[in-house]
DNA sequence: CTATTAGTTGGAGTCGACTCCAAGTCAAGG
DNA sequence: CCTTGACTTGGAGTCGACTCCAACTAATAG
């Protein structure tokens, strides 16, 4: 029952696409526990602390500043959220945040869809779509409607506004 | 027809949310074009300027770099993408990230609410939720079906697995 | 005429998040 | 015993994105 596999540094580097170098970096920061070290002093990674890095990974991509990734480790460890008032209005907090930046990317995504698709009509024949990649994930963006203040927000000009001079 | 309503760089800044030190920053790294000047050398800003700049502050909010950012004014400008198809491939190839960034966004969402509803649980009587903020947009996370391989993300231990040391 | 306000410039400083390096340890191989 | 390789450490260096500063100018108010 105790099958626990460990990881190398290296291995746990290569499993969760963070670097040796900012593994150590997040354990000086105490953003990651103090791993374990076997005899030689290398430190060991187990199944749990992968998932950690992975959390850290992924509330990266998000754009959250390292300092603002303790209080969901702390819930992620403790697993009673409940009982950190502060910690909880922190995530709703961030919560909020999160949802408004999914806004601001669909609206992106929207903005590009837009210009890749004033490209088709421009030349809506012949052009040689030689894509490969790009073809999972490419259907519809699954609008969920944005607030129609927020729809505001690009220089749809260059449409009818050419005369902008 | 040419009411032209033009701004100081302290209004574009207000309007914006951009500083108005980095509004200057962005034009000395030529994200954004120079501005014109008034005789007395003051900054004049036009509400194509602020469109600009209010697509770099959504594109930065996605955590793009902002070299990274200029391609997306190339086609803001031009306005006719299918004549650069480097640009075009970029904006796709930036459209998957931004997708996938969503992904990651909305996993975060889950994590919470799941840590949230957690909380509720062990709780669920007498949380005395004196949240006054964060009220709008707090519904359903509108969940969109995540890749089953994404979904194992996160460290949901802490339930099972308190006897960790 | 001086003070205040709103801007200008170039350049220096800061901060977060790494990333790299030198010096050292330990285990295995020749 | 010496070398190689995988790791350790503390600390220095880098890079992106600002942010701050001193020195200056131009317009307005008293």
């Amino acid at each position: 029952m105790k099958a626990e596999s460990t990881f190398t540094i290296k291995q746990t580097a290569k499993q969760t696409g963070v670097s040796e170098d900012t593994l150590r970096y997040y354990e000086k920061i105490a953003l990651m526990p103090r791993a374990d070290r076997k005899d030689n002093g290398h430190r060991v990674y187990r199944q749990e602390d992968i998932e950690r890095i992975r959390l850290l990974a992924c509330l990266k991509k998000t754009g959250m500043p390292l300092e603002e990734m303790r209080p969901f480790l702390e819930v992620s460890v403790d697993a009673d959220p409940a009982e950190f008032p502060e910690l909880v209005e922190q995530l709703r907090s961030h919560r909020e945040n999160i949802v408004s930046q999914i806004a601001s990317l669909q609206q992106v995504v929207d903005f590009i869809d837009m210009k890749l698709e004033e490209g088709k009509y421009r030349r809506n024949c012949s052009d040689e779509r030689q894509d490969g990649a790009a073809e999972s994930m490419m259907e519809e963006p699954a609008h969920k409607s944005l607030s129609p203040a927020e729809r505001s927000y690009f220089p749809m000009s260059g449409r009818a506004g050419k005369s902008s001079d």
